[in-house]
DNA sequence: CTGGTCATTTTTTTT
DNA sequence: AAATGACCAG
């Protein structure tokens, strides 16, 4: 199966509150009761009509925040705020695009200046702005957007310059002090100025490479987005007056995850005016890890001692028990701005705690618990979801739902973009779109292979540390250089001449070929010339065929691909009208097209329409809701994380984590753990999560099937000797499985004597199937090769009779 | 230069 | 268990 690729974001969320459809009356028509405040209670109303000056909203979780906001800035013009003159910004694509899409069914679209309106993440504003005012910020018109494994290539490099052996520093830990440092707007020189300690020190010196370096690819990282942004409107009166002046109302969402960039961002823009309406919730605050900082929310009216803070402490989602549990849970954080939270939707289910034996049982439990609800209480797929601390976690998950034919999706936005064939196929885009960028070139420059290896490509870094020039301009005249072949010398050629030709195409066709259908255009050509088409097409393995396939969604991707209307983007003159754009060419479409790719987030994936039972992590759940919800793994080390286990403060995130998954519950809630987990080809007994022991004995229903015969044998199959080095379950091998009755059939999907494919050793039949609690195997005897042992989980047969 | 084998490392969450 | 990286034979 192929995953999807997120469309244009927008998709209608998950209500709140039962009247959203209703709209306000004509303008023309007085009425006395403003309809915007129709069934709201008095702090809703109270927040509704705040007009002027800075207002904290603290919204706990399913008190109505999506409707408090919308129906607020559809307020702010129904009382006359030209609505050009209004910015939202939020974190996800997703939120952004169902504040819009709620904004649409509140305000109509003939208001005047209304599609002036700015509804944005950060990240994307910032992007606008900065290509906006690329001169004041003093950068390229149009950089490359690196994601992380970009910028993991980037710090490599530079820490390999800068002389810091690899073994006493990760990428990742470089990476995540440099991202510190960004965050808290220290440049590269500020940073090295102020580093005293060897460690810094040397963080210091990857540091100035790494910029050097991106400044050279015409490059921005994430986080550059917002330091830039930050930076710009700190210091350029110009930008930033004219700005302040542009956008009068602010409303920043989800204002507890904010870091000190986006702070900036926020308090420079909100300066001359404070008109600024924060939203959040400390206790959902859980992406300390990434910058940012509880002290925004918590300082808030300090900054603003004229703030209006208007608590909403009413939860319209979850019944009492699920709301009991989260409240006693949040109530063990000891820094924390205490907080009621009560529901008025009746008692409900108490929810249950469900002690399994390993991995593989939990999901069982959790997909039988899932078919359960659906099957009998009538709750769809799409209701349902299970959450975890780690991606990691989800296998296992998904083979049970797939086992049992139960539709599922993986919210993994960034899964599609990873795969290897799309990362190609965008690193030749980005290239083609800029020619300063080396880490894309490097990428797939002998991707396909051909003839352009290590040491030609050492050779022309050696010559460009030589003669000081960059490695890019060397390869344009590869010939100049020491030591490689006429062969390799050959092959660059073809290579410039190829990308040359898509820049070509870019430059004199963009004007005259329909630009929209050019970009899918561009790409297809891309695939055909670069030869990553004909790799796939060589071989006709199953997984090649897929990659195909997914080459192919990439170009539909681009062919559906609408750029953002520029009043969308807040191009509007005074009146809010658009502003005359010149035809987007080629080269623009595709840089829209990069920029959009690269800025999805998991989150966005997340479609309401489908019908499936959607598997997340906890911090990809943030915002959504769920009629039953479960959490796996609720062990220490999982979620306590280990890594936030010896700090007070980490652990209090991750206990925030936790109320953040049992406060997506509106109706049903499972929390499970194992009592053996294989972790990193381990299986380990596990530690019961600290949390449970917090929750209220009274709202939960606590069952250990840990050891008891619950429906599954444990044992039978032959010949597997794994150790059992645990307790009272002694002594067994095997595999799970349904005891006489139960669903799915039972044995296995490849009986001893069936014929299968395997996609590299072909032709194969099976012998003998040796069952094992995690992970299965198969002794195989192929045509090609012999008898094999094969893990089921991991190769890919396919049965062919 | 390529494609294989062997050893080492992985240890969170994400715009 | 799997992904990456180093090394080597062809």
């Amino acid at each position: 199966m192929t995953p999807g690729i997120p469309g244009t974001p927008g998709t209608p969320g998950n209500i709140s509150t039962p009247d959203t459809t209703m709209t306000p009356d004509a303008p023309t028509s007085p009425v006395m009761t403003n309809p915007l405040l129709d069934s709201l209670t008095d702090a809703q109303k109270k927040a509704v009509e705040h007009l002027d000056g800075p207002l904290l909203v603290l919204a706990g979780p399913g008190s109505g925040k999506t409707t408090v906001v919308t129906r607020r800035i559809a307020n702010l013009i129904d009382s006359g705020i030209p609505p050009w003159q209004i910015l939202a910004l939020t974190f996800t694509n997703k939120a952004a695009g169902e504040m819009r899409e709620r904004i649409n069914t509140l305000v109509p679209e003939n208001v005047p200046g209304r599609r002036g309106l700015t509804v944005a993440t950060f990240h994307s504003f910032c992007v606008r702005l900065l290509r906006n005012y690329a001169s004041q910020a003093n950068i390229h018109e149009r950089f490359s957007i690196y994601d992380g494994a970009d910028q993991r290539e980037a710090i490599k490099q530079s820490m390999k310059e800068a002389g810091l052996s690899s073994s006493n520093w990760t990428p990742a830990s470089v990476g995540a002090a440099i991202s510190n440092a960004k965050n808290q707007l220290l440049t590269a020189e500020a940073f090295a100025q102020e580093a005293s300690d060897f460690y810094a020190r040397s963080i210091a010196k990857a540091y100035v490479g790494y910029e050097r370096r991106l400044k050279d690819n015409n490059a921005l990282d994430f986080d550059d987005l917002l330091m830039l942004t930050a930076r710009l409107l700190k210091n350029n009166n110009d930008v930033r007056d004219e700005l302040q002046q542009r956008y009068q109302y602010l409303l920043i969402d989800e204002y507890q995850d904010t870091n000190h960039a986006q702070f900036v961002i926020a308090h420079s823009l909100a300066a001359s005016h404070s008109n600024i309406c924060v939203v959040g919730d400390p206790d959902q605050s859980i992406y300390g890890w990434r910058g940012a900082d509880i002290r925004n929310i918590l300082e808030f009216e300090t900054l603003y001692p004229d703030a209006v803070v208007i608590p909403l402490g009413q939860n319209f989602r979850s019944t009492a028990h699920i709301v009991e549990i989260a409240s006693k849970l949040i109530e063990n954080n000891t820094k924390r701005k205490k907080k009621t939270l009560h529901t008025e939707l009746g008692e409900g289910e108490k929810a249950q705690v469900i002690i399994c034996q390993d991995e593989h049982h939990e999901a069982k439990v959790i997909v039988d618990d899932f078919k359960r609800l659906h099957d009998d209480n009538d709750v769809p797929w799409k209701e349902m979801a299970v959450l975890y601390r780690v991606n990691s976690l989800s296998r296992v998950l998904e083979e049970a739902f797939r086992s049992a034919s139960v539709p599922y999706v993986i919210a993994r936005g960034t899964a599609f973009y990873d795969r290897k064939e799309i990362k190609d196929a965008l690193a030749y885009l980005r290239y083609a779109a800029n020619p300063s960028d080396e880490v894309s070139m490097r990428g797939i420059i002998n991707t396909p292979t051909r003839g352009i290896g290590k040491t030609t490509l050492d050779r022309i870094e050696n010559h460009a540390i030589f003669n000081p020039s960059r490695m890019i301009d060397v390869l344009q005249n590869p010939e100049q250089v020491e030591g490689v072949s006429a062969r390799a010398v050959g092959s660059i050629q073809k290579f410039n001449t190829m990308v040359n030709g898509w820049r070509v195409m870019n430059e004199h066709e963009g004007m005259l070929l329909e630009a929209q259908s050019g970009l899918a255009e561009l790409i297809e050509r891309m695939i055909r010339e670069s030869g990553l088409e004909a790799m796939f097409k060589k071989s006709r393995t199953e997984e090649d065929f897929e990659r195909l396939e997914n080459l192919g969604e990439l170009v539909s991707a681009a062919a559906d691909f609408v750029p953002p209307d520029a009043s969308d983007l807040g191009m509007v003159d005074t009146e809010g009208n658009a502003l005359e754009l010149p035809e987007p060419t080629v080269l623009d479409l595709l840089s829209m097209f990069l920029e959009q790719v690269a800025l999805v987030s998991d989150a966005d994936m997340i479609d309401p329409a489908n019908g499936a039972v959607t598997l997340m992590t906890l911090h990809a759940a943030k915002g959504l809701e769920f009629d039953g919800i479960a959490m796996a793994g609720l062990e220490q080390g999982l979620l306590p994380h280990q890594r936030a286990a010896h700090q007070e403060s980490e652990l209090e995130e991750e206990r925030r984590l936790c109320f953040v998954g049992i406060t997506r519950a509106r109706k049903h809630l499972m929390l499970t753990r194992a009592a053996v987990r294989t972790h990193r080809g381990m299986r380990e007994r596990t530690i019961e999560s600290q949390f449970l022991g917090e929750l209220p004995g009274d709202s939960i229903i606590y069952s250990d099937h840990a050891g008891v015969d619950d429906g599954y044998v444990y044992g039978g199959g032959g010949g597997g000797s794994y150790k059992d080095e645990f307790g009272p379950s002694s002594g067994d091998t095997g595999s799970w499985s349904p005891k006489s009755g139960s669903r799915s059939g039972g044995d296995s999907e490849f009986p001893v004597g069936c014929r299968v494919m395997h996609p590299k050793f072909g032709l194969g039949k099976i012998e003998a199937i040796t069952r094992r609690p995690a992970g299965s195997s198969a002794q195989v005897t192929f045509s090609s090769v012999g008898t094999k042992t094969l893990i089921l989980e991991y190769a890919k047969l396919q049965r062919v009779d």
